[in-house]
DNA sequence: AGCTAAGGCTATTAGCCGTAGCTTTATGGC
DNA sequence: GCCATAAAGCTACGGCTAATAGCCTTAGCT
């Protein structure tokens, strides 16, 4: 039985694998474990949790995949291309891989630290498109929060097979962000 | 052996209760026979497809019972006052019943004409609203698309704990209603 | 009165998570 | 170069769950 080099983040690694062509029914140890060739205990070795603690790896992956993403995508943008390529960037992250992207937590979950930084990460990638719109302090919060409602929203009913009608889903982003951008210009309360 | 008297739509609504207080990790045919006082395999004379049909089930009835409160909550209102009651009422569900709203699928699932059946009721209630910002074909779709991004994703993300900073929440559900009819206000395309 | 259909049960199988405890591999100090 | 030790793998097992099979009882209709 020679040593499979194992680490938790290659563990991460198949499991997303096997998210990503399976589905999130199929997440199992025992899968999971069969990917990387091994016996299923052993892979307690490496996630000590077990399968909660391994979901909760996969969701800060995922978070972190994101954050990276939209990081990239609005580099050298400011207002409104930084806002469109983000909302571009974030549904295309969800359309490529729509079983990361439903396996994060979606229900009242106890507050993760690892989990919350990532998340901390991509918020701080949109405070900074806000700052561009002379949005900050309170009001930076109430439109980030904005900005990700609509993001997260558009993608989740996307990607969850909520939008049925035939209309094109490129025209909807555009009007979202139309309806986004126009709102973020004309912000209230700015001091 | 006297009998329960059982229907699906009770089992469900043992279910719902289940989840009310458990949370959706406990939602297990054994815990529903419990609280139903029967035994495992006799739900399955009430739900033949097992844990499967019961989750469509939940999803079916949750969705449901969100139209409903949607529908009484815009009754006798129009445009921005009616967008305002929607988003309130939306909220104030997903908060009344996280764990219901978290029930609701969020990766690709098979189409289900029951499901679809209900959420086309969802739809109908914002496409009304929609014609009193004169709003119709293509373009009423679109615009629901981004209705329902919002309010799903503002629902989703505060009751996924998603919002982790001291900002009233309120406070982020009137600006994000004021961005939405604005933007309904301003639609583009009209013909 | 008796038949049929439906709702309940026990028993069983298969698959999964997770723990216990053993064995092997790799590595670092002497 | 050798040995001790920690890490990483294994097998075996217990407990829980979903789901199926087959039986019994109740309810209701003819």
């Amino acid at each position: 039985m020679p040593r499979a080099g194992l680490t938790p983040a290659a563990v991460v690694g198949h499991a997303l694998a096997l998210l990503d062509d399976q589905g999130g029914e199929a997440l199992t140890l025992a899968a999971v474990a069969a990917r990387a060739t091994v016996a299923t205990p052993s892979l307690y070795k490496h996630v000590p949790g077990g399968l909660a603690e391994l979901r909760r790896l996969i969701a800060v992956r995922v978070t972190e995949e994101l954050a990276d993403r939209l990081t990239a995508a609005v580099l050298g943008l400011s207002t409104d291309e930084a806002v469109a390529a983000l909302l571009s960037a974030y549904l295309e992250y969800a359309l490529q891989y729509p079983e990361r992207y439903a396996a994060l937590p979606q229900s009242p979950t106890p507050a993760d630290p690892e989990l919350v930084a990532a998340g901390e990460r991509l918020v701080e990638v949109i405070m900074a498109i806000l700052r561009g719109y002379g949005l900050t302090g309170s009001e930076a919060v109430h439109a980030t929060r904005t900005v990700r409602a609509m993001a997260h929203g558009f993608a989740s009913l996307t990607t969850g097979g909520g939008f049925r009608r035939a209309e094109d889903l490129a025209v909807t982003r555009q009007r979202l962000t139309g309806v986004l951008t126009a709102g973020l210009r004309n912000w209230p309360g700015r001091s």
